[in-house]
DNA sequence: TTTAAATAAGCGAACGCTCACTTATATTTG
DNA sequence: CAAATATAAGTGAGCGTTCGCTTATTTAAA
């Protein structure tokens, strides 16, 4: 039995996102996939059934790494101001590293594809979120709030830094750069906000 | 000469926010949108040069009558709690108002579509919005911050309520609706961060 | 050790179908 | 009639997917 050329599969999944993030979702098919990866069309369905689970499994495999990435030096057991700044720099740091990654999720996240991905969000994510706001409240570090409402204060407007780092300016300034100072005044204000 | 009837026009826009909420930018087609307004695909292009331009249109229509709707009763001179409550309160009004204009950009933000809506934003909203920046910080009514920060503490957090409202879900609970004493507490932890 | 059968990877070419878009024709007004 | 709208019926291009075949590797009988 001949044995896969494991770097064929992964040239496939890397010059899907290229490809996505460059062209966006339409503008992005199989047989043009086929020729940025270097393979025939008929070798992706040897690892995918269709375009569809391509996606998917492209997908979720992005949101696994990246959660993976966020949860790094992190514990529920943390003070609240400690764990929230590990995670703001480690979102930082993956998007940093990873700024296709991060444009593809943010392409990805408004299409059915996507619903896979909060599944597994809800189950991993959310549980070690959840119980690190919990012990926050019960250290009295944290205001009593929903969840929703709580998410929103606390991670939203990092996205948002983020999101106008990558588009390269905001609505007033032609050009903008996400640093680290920016980031700390940012979670200064969040901070701020959430402690009692 | 035969007179427009400008029914056929409002039905095509109409049903393409339909047909892409409801199936995505992929999966949209001019054959489908012609078959679901009623109208032959040749007379679309009666009142658009092509797809790209039909989308486009749609788009920034979309946006211009959002943004007109977050602004009403709305002054830059403002107390800077009370505008910024207003425009909340525009937001809120008008994603309920208007769930599929809100989803349609949504969708659209993340696509090459949306940098004409990006432009059209940054002329209107941004000279108004930095102005009301400004004024509030003169008035020592908000802490001084790059108008980024700002951005980004003050409106993220509203969209990700919105966000979590439209998905019906958050990360750890199965169902979440927004109303108005979720967004006035969020509203309440936001200006927190941001008054003096 | 040799070698042929077995098996899955991999490929180029093409299939059927849908797409954005056009053309030829009819309809409706001034 | 003149002129613009509206349409039914296309058009070629490009899509996702599959087919018939070759290649590389393992297995195991001779």
């Amino acid at each position: 039995m001949r044995p896969r050329d494991e770097h064929k599969e992964q040239q496939i999944r890397q010059k899907a996102i290229e490809l996505i993030v460059a062209e966006g979702l339409d503008g992005f098919g199989v047989n043009k996939l086929a020729r940025a990866a270097g393979v025939s069309p008929a070798t992706i369905y040897i690892y995918h059934k269709d375009k569809e689970e391509l996606i998917s499994s492209i997908c979720v495999g992005v949101a696994e790494k990246m959660m993976d990435f966020s949860l790094q030096n992190f514990s529920p057991d943390m003070d609240f101001a400690e764990g929230l700044r590990v995670q703001w720099r480690n979102r930082l740091e993956y998007f940093m590293q990873c700024p296709l990654d991060m444009e593809f999720i943010e392409i990805m996240r408004y299409t059915h594809f996507y619903e896979k991905v909060t599944a597994m969000l809800t189950i991993s994510f959310g549980q070690i979120l959840g119980a690190f706001m919990r012990n926050a409240e019960e250290k009295k570090q944290l205001v009593p709030l929903p969840f929703e409402v709580y998410w929103a204060v606390a991670y939203a407007p990092l996205y948002q830094l983020i999101k106008f780092h990558n588009q390269g300016n905001s609505y007033v300034n032609s050009s903008f750069t996400l640093d680290d100072k920016l980031m700390e005044q940012t979670l200064g204000l969040v901070l701020k906000a959430l402690k009692p």
